[in-house]
DNA sequence: GCCTAGCCTGAAAACGTTTTACTTTCGGGA
DNA sequence: TCCCGAAAGTAAAACGTTTTCAGGCTAGGC
């Protein structure tokens, strides 16, 4: 008797186990050792499960398996705004040492959404998901005070940080990467430095406004400390560099900006402006990313070492899981790369 | 008596459909249909359930339901490079449609090896993935046939295509496109004008070519037609521009760039040598990155609907996996943005 | 009053693993 | 020969759902 086939399902009959056990003639439970205990077996049914597996053309089902295990073999990682190439290259690094070890990685896209990041929370205790890699500070804190607390879900900070919760964290020093920029600027004879930071209640711009302020005091300018805030997208950086810039006022003759994608929005004002890049005004970035050395000018910036944050972060998160020791925070060193957007200060 | 707690193991002890039948009173059986087919229970245990749920603090164990509905809610799109920026708004549309009907989209980056989408791919009859949303072409047609052949996967492709395999797919018309900016440039007075295309297998490069060569002869000047060959990257375009524009040849007037990612590198390559933008040379990108608004001059372009492009390519995979009726193929319209980096041909 | 149809519900099987608890086998020492 | 213990394997339970199958109940038509 024919049957009709049945719209809407597929007829993928994959073999299972339990195949694999009568072709191995042993039971499952010895096919599941063997995949998962291979010690624990004796070589020759070892071997013979293998050959089983190849014969049958067996591949574990992993919602069983995750069921089973209670694990979901995947990290979330929680990004501001996956259109911001700073991300891409961290994301890279995660995946290297996830893939791995047996993991996926979900990137999750808040879109500087709070409650978008919430849902991606929502994994853990359903067990979607074994850890969360946050690269963003833009999320409820009670979400992560509650899962780093009592019933700990593994969570681990690369970039950003909270001020008042410790996770543990891989990032760089930002106030030592801006007393860098601005001590080098200042070298340059630069009198009148503006920061043009990123959002004002996010960790790292006060670190990097703090290291800001700091240096310009420790050579007597701190008077000359002239601070506004961006989003660190270009429009920001362009319309923000439009006002610093405004010849009304007693214009800055460099600017350190919290990121390149502000740094080049600061360049396209200069050039309106016609202000002449480095002659007239010298402009500093933050990330070095792939653009920066495209634009016009090549533009001086700071370079995170961004694949090996990613890198370390997913190796501490997976370590957290496994409960080994670790190191809880580490800083990466950053460097300060030199190009043709600064220059001497004029006069 | 006192236990001590168990390392590497979690204690979220999440309430199961049991707990939720215990306390609403009723069998497990009646609230996984309270929750998936309401109509099929009466308003009174609809209610009661609700409560229970709430009072529990019940969520669906994901596994267990993956694992009995063979399925997994999960879409995975297959990228070339998560590090062009062109992918991130498609993804932004991919995920507004797959949210909603609530699937999860898992971002495949295969770096441009074929041998990583062949992982992804693995996800299909493992039912870890329900289907795969294809960005790029760079991938074993053997893999393709297979997961489109016989035992089908939903498959569908955004952007790119191959030339013999008939997915369905949604893109722009990548022929038109490039007849529409050639027109355009011959209109300013261009009769030599190069193309700086992406990897010449590429089935939408060859389009490109095909517009490019197609309006030239148009025009009587098919013997003009110079093609070079990049990646889409910066530095291939700007090696390639160097190239071009090397004065020891009868140089181009005007080149049309597959990316706008290359077209910056031309622009780059057009400073170096001196020449002037547009004055000298006028440049055409394609892609309409946020990066062309602020190069220097700022980018003349082809626009591609990005967003829409994702989320139509998920409305038609999702219809193709619920064997609704679709159109197979959807053609998006482009458009071209006339910016500062082209001009009238020179003499 | 009886039968039927239709709604609602519950018991239990099923999904494909892993793991526990138990059995068999085997080698070797007394 | 017997016994012991380790090694290797098995049967079955468990994971948390969904879904099938079989009732039970109610209402309504005769």
């Amino acid at each position: 008797m024919l049957r009709a086939k049945v719209s809407g399902k597929r007829n993928h009959l994959m073999p299972t186990i339990k195949d694999v056990a009568r072709v191995a003639g042993c039971s499952t439970a010895t096919v599941s050792r063997a995949l998962a205990n291979p010690e624990k077996v004796s070589d020759t049914t070892r071997e013979r499960v293998a050959l089983a597996i190849a014969e049958v053309g067996y591949a574990p089902n992993v919602a069983a398996r995750n069921l089973r295990r209670a694990e979901s073999k995947t990290i979330v990682a929680l990004l501001p705004d996956i259109s911001n190439p700073f991300f891409s290259e961290i994301i890279n690094g995660m995946e290297e040492v996830a893939h791995q070890a047996g993991y996926q990685v979900l990137i999750g896209d808040c879109e500087h959404d709070p409650a978008r990041a919430e849902a991606y929370f929502e994994l853990l205790p359903t067990n979607q998901a074994d850890g969360i890699l946050l690269l963003t500070a833009e999320v409820p804190a009670v979400l992560v005070r509650q899962a780093d607390g009592q019933s700990s879900f593994p969570l681990v900070m690369a970039c950003e940080f909270f001020t008042d919760i410790d996770l543990p964290t891989v990032a760089i020093d930002n106030h030592q990467a801006a007393c860098h920029a601005i001590d080098y600027l200042i070298s340059l004879g630069h009198r009148r430095i503006a920061t043009l930071s990123g959002p004002a209640a996010n960790p790292i711009c006060k670190e990097r406004v703090r290291g800001y302020r700091g240096t310009l005091a420790a050579h007597g300018l701190s008077a000359e400390a002239h601070i506004v805030e961006g989003d660190f997208g270009f429009r920001s950086g362009y319309q923000q560099g439009l006002a610093l810039l405004d010849p009304a006022q007693a214009r800055p003759t460099a600017i350190f900006c919290h990121s390149d994608e502000m740094a080049i929005g600061v360049l396209k004002a200069a050039r309106q402006l016609g202000l002449a890049v480095p002659g007239q005004l010298s402009v500093v970035g933050f990330d070095n990313i792939g653009f920066s050395e495209y634009c016009e000018p090549e533009l001086t910036t700071i370079s995170q070492p961004r694949n090996e944050i990613g890198q370390q972060a997913m190796q501490l998160l997976l370590g957290l899981m496994r409960d080994k020791p670790v190191v809880r925070h580490q800083t990466l060193s950053t460097q300060l790369i030199v190009r043709k957007s600064t220059g001497r200060a004029e006069g």
